[in-house]
RNA sequence: GGGCUAUUAGCUCAGUUGGUUAGAGCGCUUCCUUGACAUGGAAGAGGUCAGUGGUUCGAAUCCACUAUAGCCCA
């Protein structure tokens, strides 16, 4: 083996070999299926470090699964991101100078196809870098034709159910991207904004506001004065006495000179503001909603772009919402209106493609009513049919599908599923109805031939020609097809084998942040279209953030790109650091100096290996005998202990990774690798009485720690396995047998018992202590020691030579346990260990900290007494006679410490 | 306003149904280049488990309240 790893050569090298030869693909069959969707990333991403986090989470438990004798697919693929995509190709196009209405629908979806195939690669290729094991036959695009036929079966039924329908509502509106948002896809933010407090004079009233306040004029706050012109009432709590004779009165609406009436209902809050509110219906939700239940008139006073039209007056045509605040403002202000303005934080809703100020805008658009596919989603965790893990999160899903509200669909693009409702042109209904329909009925069908059809019967035209008919311009948001992923991508609406075999899926691992948006959606969609919820176990994680706890973003500069931390530290180390520090419990933080763990671990993995090699070369690797022909009388004590060790560490692994720990399974492996192989088991290796045993036993619990690190870092452990020879040339780690420790014959046989693995413990207290005595006595490195040992264990003395080489020792004696020898001691499980102090010490110093360290014990032992004289502990603690075998330790603490305070005294 | 979560060593986090003197990694101090590995080894220092009260023989762990921080929804 070379000296050092070559992470860059090893990862091309094996992830070109595992995607080429198969290793990834599997074909329904006999065995038990693990199925796993990814989430797909936007076709227009680059890899960042939620992506590593998220997917190296999967690829641990797929690449686990796989080994444990599952067939596994974990499908791959990418959404077509309907905003973020067509932007991208927007600005292309602007650098041309052009719009995408220059181009026309047809060629502008064109260019957009051309980008998609020239970059839209990137992402998944990135994807390998990290060493996925993503089936890649099996890739997926939310935009490819089987998806796309889904999604409009999907709305077709929808609308024949009932539960898909067009209505004039109000929606977040993002001015810039000139398209619906859904409630989700509106972040809320906070804003120091401000309460401006106006006075509406009373009708009837003579002095106005001049008058006195709640007679001759009403006074009300509000944030945004620019919707005044749109105003059709104003608002205040029926149960607030204060107004009462105002209700059913009018006002009159200053600038416009337009009266309103005051109404009453529970929507207004009392405590906020004035407690009378301007009802804006077709600029606020909530004043929608009061509109609609007192059948007041709504006001569009905007265009798409966020431009006052000619319904918000003369004056402000034409201006921008922002400006025309300020403008209403100066001219409330001049009429004498304006009666005092506030500061008020408050919180203003964003695009979260663009970040623009979302307007609620009344238009119409497409909604899915979300009641009745929410209750079997809600039924489906509470029943424990679906699992989140952690658990917590099943209440937040709850929350929120107990909430839910109806989803607008509709998005004003035209990259995306365009909607397939037709209707007969507006100009032409007239006539091709004989005049008896002013309007087209509306129809949806799967393809434009039915949709000719079913229009043609209601209509009542059987001349009518696809040249008359319009398909609804709008597309479907992209979430509309993502929530359809476990299925969709599986081949439905065909009934495939794939799908029969893989869905549902087993595992859909996330992070907190797209509960909502895709989620809880994609458990409506797999129980209402396939009839069973899409996967058993949702596995939410955290975000990765900043190492000062704030969100990675490019433009805070504070993020980091796995892919430089792949080239820096090599991608089996981002993968293991970040197994390692990220709980499921808890946002992680990152830094860079976080990944040097996984590096780190690497260097020792390799140099381990090249251990092992010099080993068996110097051995004879054909010479060395099958596990299966040792017993125990051939093999040491430390034989026995990696032997237990190694079968415990499967064990541990095996159930921690059932439970989606990847945190505790890390720790657990790399305890392993690093604590008990390395820094246990190969120093005693190099010095067995039985090197050929020693050696077969390193190699077999090798290679079971290889494997048992595969699916963390599947790089090295594969590269470690070929050189080592546990893999002939064409075969893969990733398909090898998960370890799942040994049989309970052998480990009998060979003694590899529990009482052993805690004596070989015990031995290296024993050793970490006399270490401790030699540093805290400053007895130089090279010095030889005496050491002697009280202990009545016969097998103790077998291990008087690993003792001394361990100890760096001369000579290590033993005596009956309990002997009394006035040297600095340590009481160990093992036996009270010594240290002859033939040197030079400084006997004062000595003195002093003993002295101290009496203090400490005579704290303990007040406390041990004083619990074993409380009657009720000793009744109670099952574990009392631990207690009491303490207090007889710390006394013996005692007189070992008072004997060397005579030795330091004079 | 409604909901969720967190607070343990300088930092990032474990701590599984309450049970000896609370752990790991990084960082820090001291020492060591002896034949796998200095991307290493050895030994150490460092915590009244946010606070208060309660339940219990016993609380980091269970309960209540308080403080601080964060997230989601309205």
């Amino acid at each position: 083996m070379d000296k050092q790893y070559d992470a860059k050569a090893a990862e091309a090298k094996w992830y070109k070999f595992w995607e080429e030869s198969g290793c990834f693909h599997q074909e329904p069959d006999g065995r038990p299926p693990y199925s796993v969707v990814i989430p797909p990333p936007n076709v227009t991403g680059i890899l960042h470090m939620g992506h590593a986090l998220n997917q190296t989470i999967q690829d641990i438990l797929v690449r686990w699964r796989r080994m444990s004798g599952y067939n596994t697919l974990w499908l791959p693929g990418t959404d077509h991101a309907g905003i973020a995509t067509q932007n991208v190709v927007e600005k292309a196009l602007k650098k041309e100078g052009k719009r995408r209405q220059d181009l026309g629908r047809e060629k502008f979806l064109e260019r957009v196809w051309e980008w998609k195939r020239q970059y839209g690669g990137t992402i998944v290729h990135q994807q390998r870098m990290l060493g996925n094991s993503t089936d890649w036959r099996r890739e997926r695009f939310t935009f490819d034709e089987g998806c796309s036929r889904a999604v409009t079966k999907v709305f077709k039924q929808l609308f024949d159910e009932g539960l898909v329908y067009k209505g004039n509502y109000i929606v977040n509106w993002c001015p810039r991207c000139g398209t619906a948002l859904a409630n989700d896809e509106v972040e809320h933010e906070p804003n120091h904004g401000h309460f401006w407090y106006l006075r509406y004079p009373v009708v009837g009233s003579a002095l106005g506001v001049k008058g006195e306040l709640n007679k001759d004029y009403i006074l009300l706050a509000t944030t945004r004065p620019e919707t005044l012109p749109g105003d059709t009432a104003v608002a205040v709590n029926p149960k607030d006495d204060r107004f009462a004779a105002l209700v059913g009165r009018n006002v009159v609406l200053p600038l416009t000179g337009r009266e309103i009436p005051v109404i009453s209902d529970d929507y207004v809050d009392r405590e906020f503001g004035t407690g009378i509110v301007k009802i804006t219906p077709a600029h606020d939700p909530n004043d929608f909603l009061v509109g609609k239940r007192h059948g007041l008139e709504e006001i569009n006073i905007m265009t798409d772009d966020a431009h006052m039209n000619a319904l918000a007056g003369k004056k402000y045509e034409g201006m921008d919402r922002w400006e025309c605040r300020k403008a209403i403002v100066a001219d409330l202000e001049a009429g004498g209106y304006l009666d005092h303005i506030e500061d008020l934080d408050n919180q203003v809703g964003h695009c979260y493609r663009c970040h623009e100020v979302v307007e609620s805008r009344l238009s119409k658009q497409w909604f899915v009513k979300m009641k009745p596919l929410a209750e079997p989603a809600i039924a489906a965790v509470k029943s424990g049919e679906v699992r989140f893990v952690p658990d917590r999160w099943s209440k937040i899903y709850f929350n929120w599908m107990e909430n839910i509200q109806d989803w607008c669909i509709s998005r004003q693009l035209w990259w995306g599923h365009r909607i397939p409702a037709y209707s007969v042109k507006n100009d032409r209904i007239a006539e091709l109805s004989n005049n008896r329909l002013s309007e087209s009925p509306i129809v949806v069908e799967e393809t434009p031939e039915k949709a000719l059809a079913a229009l043609r019967e209601a209509v009542g035209n059987d001349a009518l020609s696809a040249d008359d008919l319009e398909q609804d311009p709008d597309v479907l948001d992209t979430w509309f097809s993502s929530w359809l992923w476990p299925f969709s991508t599986l081949g439905w609406p065909e009934e495939t084998k794939d799908l029969a075999y893989y869905y549902p899926t087993t595992d859909l691992v996330t992070a907190q942040d797209i509960i909502f948006f895709w989620v809880a959606r994609m458990m409506m969609a797999g129980i209402h279209f396939m009839k069973k919820p899409p996967f058993k176990n949702i596995v939410i994680h955290g975000i990765v953030r900043a190492a000062d706890g704030s969100k990675m973003s490019k433009s805070k500069g504070n993020s980091l790109d796995p892919l430089e931390l792949i080239d820096q530290y090599s991608a089996d180390a981002l993968r293991f650091s970040i197994a390692l520090i990220t709980s499921l419990e808890c946002d992680t933080k990152v830094n860079k100096e976080k990944f040097e763990i996984g590096r780190n671990f690497t260097t020792k993995i390799w140099n381990a290996a090249k251990f092992l090699e010099m080993q068996e070369a110097s051995v004879g690797l054909p010479s060395l005998p099958p596990l299966a022909t040792l017993s125990s009388e051939c093999l040491s004590a430390d034989d026995r202990h990696i032997l237990f060790a190694a079968d415990l560490a499967c064990k541990k692994v095996n159930d921690i990774l059932a439970q989606y720990r990847i945190q505790d399974g890390a720790l657990a492996v790399y305890d392993f690798f690093w604590d008990q192989l390395c820094g246990g088991y190969v120093e005693f290796v190099k010095d067995s009485p039985n090197k050929a045993a020693s050696v077969a036993i390193l190699r077999d619990v090798f290679w079971k720690a290889l494997r048992l690190l595969h699916p963390y870092m599947p790089f090295v452990t594969e590269e470690v396995a070929h050189q080592l020879g546990f893999l002939k040339d064409g075969e893969s780690i990733m398909l090898a047998a998960f370890p799942k420790g040994f049989a309970a014959e052998d480990l009998a046989k060979w003694g590899a018992t529990q009482a052993n693995y805690d004596f070989v413990n015990a031995k290296r207290e024993a050793i970490t202590a006399v270490r401790a005595l030699r540093a805290e006595y400053k007895v130089p490195p090279a010095t030889f020691v005496k050491v002697t040992v009280a202990t009545d264990d016969s097998s103790a003395k077998a291990e008087a030579a690993s003792l001394a080489k361990a100890m760096r020792a001369e000579s290590v004696d033993f005596v009956p346990a309990g002997s009394d020898l006035a040297m600095p001691s340590k009481l160990t499980k093992f036996g009270t260990v010594y240290l002859s102090l033939e040197g030079l010490v400084d006997k004062a110093a000595e003195a002093k900290r003993i002295a101290g360290e009496l203090a400490k014990l005579a704290g303990f032992i007040k406390s041990s007494e004083a619990k074993l004289a409380n009657e009720n502990f000793v009744a109670h603690a099952p574990e009392a006679v631990v207690a009491e075998a303490q207090l007889q330790e710390n006394q013996e603490k005692v007189r070992q410490l008072e004997k060397l305070a005579k030795l330091f005294a004079n």
